[in-house]
RNA sequence: UGGGGGAUCGUUCAAUGGUAGGACAGCAGAUUCUGGCUCUGCAUAUCGGGGUUCGAAUCCCUGUCCCCCAGCCA
């Protein structure tokens, strides 16, 4: 998995590898990286916990480090251990490998109710005994503050004999609860007293049993499992950021201090026309609309695994699609293609006609059987191998490779034209015959004796080649074609219920496929996956008897004309041009100016009026104005510069972005070192861009302006001799880039500015750089 | 309406303040005994408005849109 072709073809590393390189790089966790895969075992894996696991199994391969399988069973109502087994199995099926370090949350419930009494212990948390509608009542809403209950101020005593006696088995379920004290007005809602333990009495636990009556909440329970497993790099999905917050609650409220585990979110995968959440499936499953967990339409793994997709198709998968924050639906065709292309290279490709059509040869002789050899693999897949095919006069072809009143660009079979049975003659359709209704039932036809595949004459030109068997030789099998399980490209979305985007064509069993024997006789043995040419890649199916096999369609071959025809037959609609939602501007541009008017005190207003009284625009003079100490901190700098306007730029552009995270008093300089940088660049002693790395030096606390300017010698430098030599050097070795911007490139010129301000260190005078730079390449 | 996140080709992932790039999808062509594979080419994007800068997807201000949070689920 850790192959260093990839991390070599891909040179940007999402945020979270970047992350823990980082933290590796300054020994946060001592180089350690132990991450989880946490899944609850109340359902089937599904290609997004894949993303997942690749994720949390790569990141600790890659780094050395070691990745646990942990089973999140803290809900005993809804877990069982078929899911546990399904989950191990589909994992390691996926091609991970835990070692020794499966854990289950369940193992640490006496270690979870020893940290819950001492947070009651620290009066961090109570037993409320509250129903369950007034616990929702008093918390409030997104918009009010929730309101404490009479339970809140028990004495830790109280507390205490009530969660002993809550785990005794003394009280009913919904009696009560264990609650951390935190604030019930806390504006992130997951904060306002989360629920820690609810009492489950008669709940059998499939692995405690009935040792417990109360169990933790994932909130108490996830943040400690990966603290007592020493977990660095705890990563899960966006929806849980919110939690993030709780999470570090717990951590520091029973006295866990770092280096300790970090949550770390990013976004799940989505498809386009699939259903992921794991209700959802259950549903699926449930109302029989699939045939269990494993049918080969669900997304879950062991369905994926049942169609034929290989795990290694997966993790490439997994691989491409990255990992960022952002919200996305992966399109299926990108699933699709991947898919192939790990098939593609491996599998010997066979013919077998799904609908058949009787083809005669009528010049063919009736007892001749001829064995032609073909080969498993096209010219292009670097594989050995043949097998014999029988050709004989009577023969099946697929139905819709005959046409009777053919299209334009028809390159198959039509009254009167040729086509070339793969591997063998080139035949001319002579005659068709058609049952009562008008149903072509057989194709008389005439074949080439010279044109045989691999022969001297053979070279003979047609347009089209098409698959065959012999009837007498072909082997009757069942095939499974699987479409996508929706309609819709997000059946989520669809208003009313899911179900009903559900695609009734999903599934067309063909019972009677006509496979070539050879094929027969080698799958499930030599080959388990086939591709049955022009149509697509097959697998096995485990329903598949010894003289009765099964086939699932992995995934169709790539079908340039079917999509052609479908264009032509079904004119498209056209892309409605909807305006973009995110891009729908306001109509009504609101007045920014006046709604920051509004916020200004008295005071703040005061202090705004002078900074305009000494030149520096409304807008600047307000930001400044706004910012505690922030006037006195830019008066100060004006009596160090002239420049009142150059100096409210550098604070609002450069100074208030760190004011973001931290206060004014903690930065090593004050205003007069601000306003003296201020004046070296206005002045001209300095350029901006020196400037800005002289400021980024203050700010890390290196020193006064003039100190940093001296250590690095950042004086502009003035010697048009000096630049004309890096210009002509620059342009020298980037002649390729020269010829580029000649050729009308212009964007270019910025990639020249960076290159001779970099060689100048900062030096140099940018406009001036830009105009000589100008001069030389229009020259 | 509170808080927390997010916004770059149709989709998705990139781009130390310095050439907006890749993949999938699309289109056109080459090749082909699979209308497959492969190859070549084309088109399409920085949410809007201001500002800073020689230079902004990136920094500052402001607006808009989308997602998450009010389970005794995880």
């Amino acid at each position: 998995m850790n192959d260093d072709t990839c991390a070599s073809i891909s040179e940007s590393v999402d945020f979270i590898r970047a992350m823990i390189a980082a933290d590796n790089a300054s020994g946060k966790y001592g180089g350690r990286v132990v991450t989880r895969f946490p899944p609850e075992p109340n359902g089937y894996l599904h290609i997004g916990h894949a993303k997942s696991i690749c994720l949390n199994f790569g990141i600790a391969a890659e780094n050395q480090g070691v990745c646990h399988l942990r089973f999140d069973d803290t809900n005993p109502t809804t877990e069982d251990t078929e899911y546990v087994e399904s989950i191990q199995n589909d994992v390691r099926w996926l091609g991970f490998d835990w070692g020794p370090h499966l854990y289950h949350a369940s193992d640490y419930f006496q270690q979870l109710y020893d940290f819950a009494v001492e947070l009651i212990r620290r009066g961090k948390a109570y037993v409320d005994s509250s129903t369950e509608e007034q616990i929702r009542q008093r918390r409030g809403t997104i918009n009010e503050p929730g309101t404490p209950g009479p339970y809140r101020d028990r004495s830790i005593e109280e507390n205490i004999n009530l969660f002993d006696r809550m785990r005794r088995g003394e009280f009913d379920d919904g009696t009560h609860v264990l609650r951390a004290k935190i604030d019930l007005a806390a504006t992130n809602m997951k904060m306002r007293d989360p629920l820690l333990y609810r009492i489950r009495k008669g709940a059998h636990h499939y692995r405690t049993g009935d040792t417990w009556c109360i169990y933790p909440f994932y909130d108490f329970a996830h943040c400690l499992s990966d603290a007592i497993e020493n977990i660095t790099h705890s990563i899960c999905t966006l929806e849980f950021e919110n939690n993030r917050e709780l999470y570090d609650w717990v951590l520091d409220n029973v006295g866990l201090m770092p280096p300790r585990p970090e949550q770390t979110e990013f976004a799940r995968l989505n498809l386009t026309y699939t259903v992921m959440s794991k209700r959802k499936l259950l549903r699926l499953v449930q109302e029989k609309h699939v045939k269990g967990w494993d049918d080969p339409r669900m997304p879950t793994l062991s369905g994926l695994r049942r169609r034929g997709v290989r795990p290694s198709a997966i993790r490439a998968f997994c691989q491409e699609i990255g990992v960022a924050r952002t919200h996305n639906v992966i399109d299926l065709a990108r699933f699709e293609h991947i898919i192939r292309d790990d098939l593609n290279l491996d599998v010997p490709r066979v013919m077998c006609v799904l609908r058949p059509i009787e083809v005669i040869i009528d010049n063919y002789p009736e007892d001749l059987v001829e064995t032609l050899e073909a080969p498993y693999y096209p010219r292009d897949v670097p594989r050995q191998g043949t097998r014999a095919v029988p050709f004989s006069r009577r023969l099946l072809i697929e139905r819709d490779d005959f046409e009777e009143s053919p299209p334009k660009g028809w390159f198959r079979l039509a009254p009167g034209t040729e086509v070339r049975l793969r591997y063998a003659y080139i035949i001319r359709c002579e005659r068709v015959v058609k049952d009562d209704a008008g149903r072509v039932i057989r194709l008389h036809c005439s074949y080439d004796p010279n044109s045989r595949g691999g022969q001297a004459s053979s070279d003979k030109k047609v347009k089209g080649t098409i698959h065959w068997v012999s009837e007498n030789h072909a082997v009757r099998v069942q095939v499974r074609l699987y479409d996508r399980l929706f309609v819709s490209e997000s059946p989520d979305a669809e208003d009313g219920d899911f179900v009903r985007a559900l695609n009734p064509s999903s599934l067309e069993i063909v019972e009677d496929a006509c496979l070539e024997p050879a094929a027969a006789a080698a799958i499930g043995t030599e080959f388990s996956h086939l591709q049955f040419e022009r149509q697509g890649y097959f697998s096995l199916d485990p329903d598949s008897q010894p003289h009765a096999l099964v086939f699932n369609r992995v995934v169709t071959l790539r079908d340039s004309w079917g999509k052609r025809q479908e264009k032509e037959t079904v004119p498209q609609t056209p892309p409605t041009n909807a305006p973009s939602p995110r891009s729908a501007s306001s109509s009504k541009p609101t007045t920014a100016e006046t709604d920051v008017e509004q916020e200004l005190s008295d005071d703040q207003k005061a202090l705004r009026d002078r900074i305009v009284a000494k030149g520096v625009p409304s807008r600047e003079a307000r930001l400044i104005a706004c910012h505690p100490g922030l006037a006195e901190f830019f008066e100060d700098a004006c009596d160090e510069a002239s420049d009142a306007r150059a100096v409210a730029k550098w604070i609002v552009n450069e100074l208030l972005r760190e004011l973001k995270s931290r206060v004014l008093s903690s930065l090593a300089f004050d205003g007069k070192d601000l306003g003296r940088l201020v004046a070296l660049v206005t002045q001209g002693t300095i350029t901006h861009t020196a400037g800005k790395e002289v400021f980024a030096a203050m700010l890390a606390g290196q020193g006064k302006p003039e100190a940093i300017v001296g250590q690095r010698g950042l004086e502009q430098s003035t010697s048009a001799s000096d630049l004309a030599g890096i210009i002509d050097r620059v342009l020298h070795e980037h002649a390729g880039e020269v010829a580029a911007y000649r050729a009308g490139k212009v964007a270019l010129m910025g990639f020249f500015v960076g290159l001779v301000m970099r060689e100048s260190q900062g030096k140099a005078n940018p406009s001036s750089v830009r105009s000589l730079l100008q001069a030389k390449l229009d020259a």
